[in-house]
DNA sequence: CTGTTAGCGCATTCAT
DNA sequence: ATGAATGCGCTAACAG
């Protein structure tokens, strides 16, 4: 299928023109008569002229694009941190390019494998769960090509970081149930690959410690992140012979199935158990009963990132900083716990 | 910031080979001897070398990427066509490069030159709610680069589109209301502008008269999907002098928002006012009460959007298709009603 | 203010 | 089976 490209040589023949006034016109360049820009401006538009970025990209050597890998669109916390993200970074001028890495280590080297070959300015990366080589994101320090972590971080390397307190949002989620009267309080933590799991769990232990409650390992329970197990495990704690008051879990969508799973089996939230989840998802307001849970600033850690990489790409290579930049939780509680 | 990148040369000269071959040999060309081949690929491979797009889709006039524009990301239904989409793209070699029009015309417009100054070999398109001109599509035409409108359809161009039967889902669900014995049953329907509001009025109307139930103006709202405004609505309804028993909202986010309206005014659902949703979002089965909802295969839309794309891509421009693919709805019966 | 020249990195004719 | 030359569309020196 033959397309016809309109290129510059056809309005500097039709305007009589070089190339170069016609490019110099089209790029806003301040050498060039104020009528001849005009003319050249006008038949553009009329010809439906539109710059070839490919062209201009491969001599400037700068796409004005950055990459986002995301391990998912499921929830509401990747989808909105991409918000804010696209807003920084159209503002300045960057168009995204938004790939899912569906949480496989495969799919994650492929994504930037095609984020190298297009030549992106930069990179903002949440790690997939089943990430823990990181060779496919060291070629991109290795060729200087800035990348951001957000949410989900790489501890091998020394770039920014966008991230919460999980410590300390984990810490005044349990710290809550204890104060409600909770005993027993146990805890679906995250794949041990992920540095938020540990953290969280670390914060969990914390405040365990800090109201002199013995830390039981029975109730704290990895898992993968894929939410057809949770009724496997709730089922697992209900019936152990001191079957928890409470359960604080890794992320919203686990948390809110921890819920629809006690209310099958006939208990009440929070009478019989507290839920307490973590993120603030669109859904956690809605789902009855509604969900406490940890707040995070998604927009903010998108436009943050977003910033960070912009700077960085402006910034000249030998001068990279690593700043890790962490955000501020919120608990909020509602019916659940 | 002057980032050096590796190219065929530098591999051509450390192996004392023609550029010609090195570049043969990468892209799987047969005439090149097996050892050859072999040290160009593992060299390529020590070097971090990656084919640069840009220059290759330069001179193939293919970029192997399509653009997805969208209205939004705040509720499942888009991310999860695109999803869809991006899954049989990258089985088709295609990228994707996503874009949200926020709801806005202008920024539309924005979307697609950014869509044709990178090449894109085709875009998905569901319209923004303000779009009422069409000449930043028509261009795409002109140019003989595939346009697929999902959804948000426009009905002045010849184009493949793919949406799902809204008066046939708008009659089962107000159909239904009647069953359960409803008989003041009113619409808060979207803008004129889209096409979709049309249609589900349409069933609307259908519906009401089949079961012999006058149309009633004073009923339906048009609005504008802020759902910031929905309570103005919902108050103005409840304070008619004979208020409604049911309410078919045109988006899912809406019956939401209408639900949580309606509970805070003290009144129940669906004992007092049922409520009716359209698009099965994720929430839809969380909130309290759960919420009927008109169900849209989400995934297959973008999945058959981009199966159609790809089709088109690579047929030849004279005979482009501008099928019409419409899919079926289903009727979920939750709480609300 | 405008034109000329050189190449960005690569695939693709032609040659050999 | 390999090499040399051409050019994709455009910007960036370099000249006037």
């Amino acid at each position: 299928m033959k397309r016809h490209q309109v290129t510059i040589v056809d309005i500097a023949k039709a305007l009589q023109l070089s190339k170069s006034t016609v490019s110099r016109a089209l790029t806003g360049h301040p050498s060039v008569k104020a009528d001849t820009r005009q003319a050249v401006l006008e038949l553009a538009e009329k010809m439906d002229y539109q710059r070839n970025m490919l062209a201009i990209s491969l001599i400037t050597r700068k796409t004005n694009t950055i990459g986002i890998i995301v391990p998912e669109f499921t929830s509401s916390y990747f989808p909105n941190v991409t918000i804010g993200a696209q807003e920084v970074a159209s503002k300045a001028g960057y168009n995204t390019v938004i790939c899912q890495s569906n949480e496989s280590y495969e799919t994650e080297v492929a994504n930037t494998k095609v984020m190298l070959a297009n030549q992106v300015d930069g990179i903002l990366v949440s790690l997939s769960k089943e990430t823990r080589n990181f060779d496919h994101l060291k070629i991109f320090q290795r060729k200087g090509i800035p990348i951001v972590f957000f949410n989900r971080v790489c501890d091998d390397m020394d770039v920014p970081k966008v991230i919460v307190d999980d410590f300390e949002g984990a810490y005044k989620a349990v710290s809550h149930l204890l104060e409600r009267g909770r005993k027993r309080i146990a805890h679906l933590c995250g794949p041990t690959s992920l540095r938020i799991s540990e953290k969280r769990l670390n914060g969990y232990k914390a405040a365990l410690k800090k109201y002199n409650v013995p830390y039981d390992e029975s109730l704290v329970i990895p898992y993968d992140l894929n939410t057809d197990m949770v009724h496997i495990y709730v089922t697992h704690l209900l019936s152990l012979p001191q079957p928890p008051d409470a359960i604080f879990a890794i992320s919203d969508p686990t948390a809110i199935e921890i819920i629809q799973v006690i209310k099958k089996k006939g208990l009440r939230v929070p009478e019989d158990i507290a839920v307490v989840g973590f993120s603030n998802d669109f859904a956690s307001g809605l789902i009855h009963p509604s969900l406490t849970t940890v707040a995070q600033p998604v927009k903010e850690i998108g436009r943050t990132a977003a910033q960070l990489l912009i700077d960085q790409i402006n910034r000249d290579l030998s001068d990279w900083k690593s700043i890790i930049r962490v955000l501020k939780t919120e608990l909020i509680v509602r019916e659940s716990s």
